[in-house]
DNA sequence: TTAATAGTTGCACTATAGTGCAACAATGCA
DNA sequence: TGCATTGTTGCACTATAGTGCAACTATTAA
């Protein structure tokens, strides 16, 4: 797994599993890993949690770096991004209105 | 695990023995992988391979620079980099010359 | 050509990391 | 207040990665 929200986005879950076509709670724990190493912030807005990479921790700059400059060659990340940006479309003010619309992905979805 | 090797020098495996006192085939497995990712180049050169740092691959740049930026809270790398220090310094001409010189690491240690 | 040295690797094993289900908390709307 | 919605987590399980031994190759020096 990788982060792949190196937009500078903040991003709210279901909006990460819309873009990266993986279930809610393997994300959510994928969040929690990266909130616990110290390089995400997690900030609680009603229903939803908008989650953001720490910006100011020295040695985090290089590394956000080498993330933009890798290589895509088999597309993948490509694909996410595109929906990812289809996803914040459906923003209102800024911020997420909606759960999650992939209709294998969602909740009560048998 | 973690290359510590980010002097810019290149070095054969039993220096690195030396410097990390880790066992030989550990350290040879772990550069086959990183070699393998194509981050390092081996050199054979008599007995001894010397290992170096790929620098021509555009994405390493800022993951070199990150590991550089690294705190160093516990003083590990800075213990390993000591010994390695200490280490090049038994080189004759800028090669190395002599094995392993930890007992408990070398060869034929019963 | 034999022995010692520098390094590699197959195999069995252990430890760690990732997965999926289902139950859970927390919030907001009817 | 009750229920749907957003997100989290305990548990058992599976997959992957790391470990240690010992046997192996390749090279050099006696």
């Amino acid at each position: 797994m990788r982060l792949l929200a190196m937009t500078g986005e903040e991003t709210c879950l279901c909006e990460l599993v819309d873009s990266l076509l993986e279930p809610q709670y393997k994300l959510s724990r994928h969040l929690k890993i990266i909130r616990q190493a110290g390089l995400l912030t997690a900030e609680k807005e009603g229903r939803w949690v908008y989650h953001r990479l720490v910006q100011e921790v020295l040695f985090l700059e290089p590394l956000y770096q080498m993330l933009k400059t890798l290589p895509d060659n088999d597309g993948i990340f490509a694909a996410d991004l595109a929906r990812f940006r289809e996803r914040m479309c459906l923003r209102e003010d800024g911020r997420c209105r909606v759960g999650i619309q992939n209709p294998e992905l969602a909740e009560g979805s048998v």
